[in-house]
DNA sequence: CATTTGTGTGTTTACGATAACACAAATTTC
DNA sequence: GAAATTTGTGTTATCGTAAACACACAAATG
């Protein structure tokens, strides 16, 4: 066993260019590929730093350099697949340009925000992607005097710091209440998660409740819990409001994973749906195809959004302003 | 509007020195809290770098000084909930010590692990997280001769470059198998995706599938689909399963997404579980307990892998070797 | 044939921070 | 009260790379 116990710095460019015969500049040509080289020397040069195990250093390249090849990217949870997928998509995109993505999660606190795109900043990104449009002042001020490039998805209803990808969320809360009100429903209620901090579920209920109250609907209940959403949330709090007095005719959830536990909900108890009672997802999350009654719900391109907005973030050129990716209501079935 | 066009360069360490009237080094030790300063220098220096919107470089820092503050993390996907909560595990952690992840997915190909292994450590960062104990020889070299601390995750069945954090999941599939056996099942089948890259459900099937035949059992079908897990494929493929002449008694997913699919497909079908087809998953997906059908499955704890991987690879001091922490089985539903 | 233009390589310098060392002044210790 | 220690600050050297500039020599252009 050739152990070899004082831990002997890395090769350097400088080493890989001694073996190689050649100045350490023409080793970063050769390595990077810019600028004119001979094939034969970038051919010993690669070789060479083969051979040293050479492991190129981008500190070192992105303090001297511009970009560090880096992309920011804040979360509000890991515990959203819509979020998860988003972040799938950037990374995709991030992929074919060389760029990893750095990234913290907020758990929906503002101030959390503030200070991980402090420390995010400090890697001196090439860009940065914030979920939503609302942040601190100080977040944003922060953003704007990186003079990095900055995309906000999820949400387009306000004003990016330079670019938002996404969707209306006002116009899918409308859009849902217009589709439950044309199928004849009028008793309606609300179930939501995250203790009213995901403001773009805000964003839909609000949108919601105003469209149902206009077209003559009612809101009879609003239930945010607390907690993160989840399955066995949805099921638990679909089953407390479907024991009250005033059972509505359709329920709302803010998302996907709350709509599905209220589904197994009726399934366990008999409830017939949409018969008895009508429910509703967001985010046309795939497991939704894979249950027994097919839900309403709204799709999202989450993937997409990440994608594009990564795309935007590493092309210098790209112009800011609004993208709005779209969504789909899906209905779901009627009998 | 105090509008400033030119892209005026960030203030340095230098910028703050001179507003506060210190040296750049006094700078660096009151931003830090390191070594002796006045409480009132440290206030001043504090409000000058605030004032001019310092944002501290990370480059320059881990360039000069040793680690990068970051952690390398490389996961086969984000599409399955299992990685994407061990990676919120190891962003707990990491949390706590001002760390930040860099990470990649390698979408279960050993080639492109190497590549962004290779990539990550450019990063030179402080620890690098795989996934699995399987690697390119060219993976295990790189991350050896890095010097950096590494941890694996997931798999504990083979030797860790250095420390492995996670459950045996051999043991695992010969535990199900055994539970099946009791339950008094004979004839079995399995239903996995992912076209066999996922190794580490490939060992759970090999253990299961050597415990059954062991007790008496058969394995009637194997079936792996090559496209990814989820619900609606778990759904198909039990439905074309379950058409067959030869119906197993009970059907063991690689995983609780397909399982899941296996149940509503059931539900869909008014097929009576476990009394005509018992059906089992892995890994205890919160969402199974929403389910109206209680399923067999074993409880892996992903978060705390994330979490103690997480805390192994910032430590130091840390020994490594292999840490089992474990699976439960939680039985389902008898009737 | 003189002059551009393109190709290939080397030298110098700067990026922005931290470690190591140096040195005063204020305290504590014996 | 002298020596040792603690506290507080500055100076210098350096991390590994890439931009900027310089300089050969070949081929192309007029």
């Amino acid at each position: 066993m050739p152990d070899d116990d004082r831990p002997r710095p890395r090769p350097t460019m400088d080493d890989v260019a001694a073996r190689a015969g050649v100045s350490q500049m023409t080793v970063s040509r050769a390595l990077r590929g810019t600028g004119y080289i001979s094939e034969e020397l970038r051919a010993r040069v690669r070789k060479a730093a083969a051979e040293l195990g050479y492991v190129h250093n981008r500190l070192a390249g992105g303090l001297r350099g511009q970009g560090s090849q880096l992309v920011a990217v804040v979360l509000p949870t890991l515990q959203n697949r819509v979020f998860t997928e988003a972040l799938d998509g950037i990374n995709a995109a991030l992929g074919a340009t060389g760029m990893q993505p750095v990234f913290g999660v907020t758990e929906y606190a503002p101030e959390r925000e503030a200070q991980l795109v402090t420390d995010l900043l400090s890697w001196r990104p090439s860009g940065i992607i914030l979920s939503g449009l609302e942040h601190d002042a100080a977040t944003r001020e922060a953003v704007i005097r990186s003079g990095i490039r900055s995309a906000e998805i999820m949400d387009i209803d306000g004003t990016p710091i330079a670019a938002a990808f996404g969707l209306s969320q006002r116009a899918a809360g409308e859009s849902m209440a217009r589709h439950l009100l044309e199928r004849g429903y009028r008793r309606f209620a609300w179930i939501g998660a995250q203790g009213g901090r995901d403001l773009r579920a805000g964003k839909r209920l609000d949108a919601f409740a105003a469209t149902i109250r206009a077209g003559g609907g009612q809101m009879l209940h609003s239930v945010i819990a607390d907690e993160a959403s989840s399955m066995p949330l949805g099921r638990r709090l679909t089953s407390e409001l479907l024991a009250r007095r005033d059972r509505p005719a359709a329920i709302c959830y803010s998302n996907d994973d709350l709509a599905a536990g209220g589904v197994m909900h009726c399934i366990a108890e008999g409830i017939a749906v949409p018969r008895e009672v009508a429910l509703a997802g967001f985010n046309g999350l795939s497991f939704l195809e894979a249950l027994p009654q097919r839900l309403t719900t709204i799709e999202t391109p989450r993937h997409e959004i990440g994608r594009a907005a990564a795309a935007f973030v590493t092309d210098p050129n790209a112009g800011g302003g609004i993208f709005d990716l779209g969504f789909r209501l899906v209905p779901g079935d009627t009998s």
